[in-house]
DNA sequence: TGCACAACCGGACTATAGTCCGATTCTCTG
DNA sequence: CAGAGAATCGGACTATAGTCCGGTTGTGCA
């Protein structure tokens, strides 16, 4: 299933893809696909699961400054470079993850890592916890999406670095 | 068809809502309401209008510090508060404007205004257009409303205050 | 008044996400 | 190996956003 969802989304594009055309593709009936995934985004999720643990792995156990090690001055921008770049590599189903029903982005189990995440880089700062959510809404999938045509990928990226900076210190 | 949009949206609340009800109620067919209003988010946009024509009407030509003749430092906190103001009183309609289409948030024209106000009190600062984007982002009905039930209303209002004013200030 | 034409209207129609239940297959036990 | 029960499957079904076209109503002109 995933295979051919793969196949499919690489093919026409994520949002040309429905979920009927995803079973007939992967040779089973859509009660299975929904049984397995939930829906729309709990499908994009299955299929990012492999490239987000990746970033996840670096965070908590890789080499500094993206693992620990270095100060949190220099890892909150990394962290924000890093994930852009992961953001940027696959937008369109982070955006079906974070979009496809309301209120997903803020259930998924990764965003609770990234906040979590976040908050522990920005301790020490007034309200760890709401600076954390302020900064990742910036790293919306959607949010990035409508600047790109706009901005462009370089401007977007300095403009989040210099966020990133502003928050973690001076 | 607006006073029956309202009147069942009060009652049923903005999501358990259809088209086709408010067609009903209204005594029109489904093709007049989507050819008057585009769509759902039209459909909200053109209910919110009011009271957003207020709050942008204050901002161009009301008295200070949310008017103009007060220094941007104290214009862009006192802009985060009105607006979180309006957006909490009309959370569910404003979620409905910004999210019943993918980008729709981006397109309609109050962004566009919200977002050329913040940039202009940001000028002088590092590229205006991405921190004014980026701040607008932490105003997301979308998000506001996640961050809602988990944070409460003052933390979050506190949040984007201490927010605006590192953005504005010093 | 009556006719031609334009603008407007409304509901049938399409596409798609997500649900549900009868049918099928798999597994465990005697 | 046979049968009962559990797990799984798949496609028909529902709900809803949005489209489209045939009919109707209104308007300008003779």
């Amino acid at each position: 299933m995933l295979d051919a969802a793969a196949r499919l989304f690489a093919e026409h594009g994520v949002a040309a893809v429905s979920m009927d055309q995803i079973a007939a593709a992967a040779g089973v009936g859509k009660g299975t696909l929904f049984r397995r995934f939930g829906d729309k985004a709990g499908l994009a999720v299955a299929l990012l699961d492999t490239r987000e643990q990746e970033l996840q792995e670096a965070i908590l156990h890789g080499p500094p400054p993206l693992g620990p090690g270095a100060p949190s001055s220099e890892r909150l921008p990394t962290f924000v470079d890093a994930y852009l770049g992961y953001l940027l590599e696959h937008l369109d189903l982070v955006r079906m993850s974070e979009t496809a029903a309301p209120g997903a982005r803020y259930r998924i189990g990764a965003y609770r890592f990234w906040h979590r995440h976040v908050a522990i880089l920005l301790d020490g700062g007034p309200d760890p916890d709401h600076a954390a959510h302020a900064l990742l809404a910036a790293l919306a999938a959607e949010h990035v999406a409508a600047l790109l045509p706009e901005l462009g990928e370089s401007r977007i990226r300095s403009g989040l670095r210099r966020l990133a900076e502003s928050h973690s210190g001076p």
